[in-house]
DNA sequence: TTGAAAGCGGTACCAG
DNA sequence: CTGGTACCGCTTTCAA
């Protein structure tokens, strides 16, 4: 294990000069900071990482929280933590796992034992635990998604309601009157927080644009298929012509089944707007207007908060909301007749 | 932040002895060692990580690589990666994720800078690039799947050619002579090593035990919902009432609803055996008996054996294989006439 | 532009 | 059974 001392020795200078050649806090000679990078090549020097955090009180480590519920959609929540590990690699820094029941008490594990610089917290309950957690430790939190109290916290996320906004908006700019929601999963609306609120904000929308509103969850627990097969169907007898679907890629495979059955094209005979879709869209057979929900934006961004945390620790918490951004596709036609 | 020195102060004591006290690896009279416990819990004590990996050489932290690919089934990995942080929790270790494209630098980044103190291998492919790495590390690597050159290294996994056996020697001991297989994906077959072995393990004991056997994979990279209707009813058709699957929960639910359709009842007029399922089979709408493959048992055995690695390290490399246990449900009848 | 040296907060050896 | 103390390897202040 080559230390900083045989660096320096190799390098025919002090370790002081090494450790600052490599960190760059301090100004040194082009030509003696050469022969330092050289010789800390030559040798495979990697600083090792407990001197590091004990003399620099840093640790370039994130703790990364996710109690994987039951209800927890694997490739979504993979999305996010695989987008989470690759921000925080690209700012220098590691992702330690809390999963399962470790979540809370590792949280406050961590934060004393000064194992991670910033704790990021993924899959928000609307009642979570770890929101109290946050609020005592002195370890900078992030939270991923939005909390019901949101007091001095630091949360990202995708702005859900505005979403909600967005996609109503388009429908009702395009003529349509009648519109079906096929929503989360029951128990979503109550152990998540994102659900309802673009939920809120199509409610609202369609409120103040004068929009027939009716929507369903899609399963109780994961995709119920008849289920959301007989609403879709409902509709369709009923004359609804416009959808917003924000449920995972199951759901929206059994509208576009259900619409093919009868004839209908989407984008001539029907209008969808698929609204916070973690998957990619591009991937259905149709092509579908998206609103989508990009887990390396919010990763990103909780990552760069992070950062800025520690960097400058006064910085206020405050709620970032990502705006939406509209992917059009041509599934929003004019209503026939 | 509380330090050994305020625990040693609280307890009037000295800070080695709180820290034998709380290690327990020098005896300590029971009335100080209350006294320390006390002062510890009072003033939440923690010891600094960072002070402790610098003096202890020990980090406890485990690193995790996991490489997702494409085909990587989101469900089935995250059940390795849970069961991975419970049973390294357990015991005192704590999970360092290097995921993506930092698999391979990151296993020679924690291990140089002494961050990790055991590196765990997940989703190992038959040609895996971090076979080299765990070899030129220091750090003792553990293999939770076989790469196709196993020299020098350890591994952990369920033994897959033993499941195919006892698969077949089911179906056989019941009286069947024609078998089809449901295999995973294509490309798992390339990319992953334990479909391999579990075919092999069927053909050879089908040979040996004259079962007429034939097979197919249930899609290129993802479950083919036609592909695997077709090859059921293709096999139906021509006779066959045997059926090993070894695949995802999709291509045993499409199996099932082809026997339904055609009002054959299985654990009557068929048989089914699952082989090497890590989902729940009992969540299938018809019991099935089957030969499990539980993250849970391969993950505790491979951090099991890190730990014990660390407390020998003289312990010789080794592949351990976990013997297969079959879970009957009644879903293998004797053949009809 | 560089070096010397004082910690950082533990662990574990050496004494008593 | 307990205390003193020499490190562990690096960061950073102070001095030159």
């Amino acid at each position: 294990m080559t230390t900083i001392h045989e660096v320096a020795a190799a390098a025919g200078v002090s370790i002081s000069t090494v450790s600052y050649a490599l960190s760059g806090k301090r100004p040194v000679s082009e030509k003696t900071r050469r022969r330092i990078e050289d010789a800390a090549l030559r040798l495979g020097y990697q600083p090792d990482a407990g001197a590091r955090m004990l003399a620099g009180r840093r640790t370039n480590i994130f703790a990364l929280t996710e109690p994987l519920r039951a209800d927890t959609h694997a490739p979504t929540h993979m999305a996010f933590v695989l987008a989470t590990a690759v921000a925080a690699r690209r700012r220098g820094y590691d992702i330690l796992l809390l999963t399962d029941e470790q979540t809370s008490e590792g949280m406050n594990r961590v934060a004393a034992s000064n194992l991670v610089d910033a704790i990021l917290v993924l899959d928000v309950a609307p009642d979570d635990e770890r929101v109290a957690i946050a609020r005592t430790v002195r370890t900078p939190t992030i939270f991923i998604g939005l909390p019901d109290d949101q007091r001095d916290l630091t949360c990202v996320d995708l702005d859900f309601e505005a979403a909600g906004h967005l996609a109503v908006d388009r429908l009702a700019d395009a003529g349509y009157d009648r519109v079906l929601l096929l929503g989360q999963t029951e128990v979503s609306y109550r152990k998540s927080n994102f659900p309802r609120r673009l939920l809120r904000g199509v409610q609202e929308r369609s409120t103040s644009r004068d929009i027939d509103l009716s929507w369903t969850a899609t399963g109780s627990v994961i995709t119920d298929t008849a289920a959301v097969r007989a609403s879709a169907e409902a509709a369709l007898d009923d004359g609804v012509r416009a959808f917003i679907v924000h449920a995972v890629n199951d759901v929206h495979e059994i509208l576009l089944d259900v619409l093919a059955e009868r004839g209908l094209h989407v984008g001539a005979d029907v209008a969808i707007v698929s609204a916070a879709a973690s998957f990619d869209t591009a991937s259905l057979p149709v092509a579908v207007d998206t609103i989508p929900l990009v887990p390396q934006d919010s990763c990103e961004l909780a990552v760069e908060i992070a950062v800025q945390r520690l960097e400058d620790p006064r910085l206020p918490a405050r709620i970032h909301l990502i705006p939406p951004t509209y992917r059009a596709a041509g599934s929003v036609p004019p209503p026939r007749e």
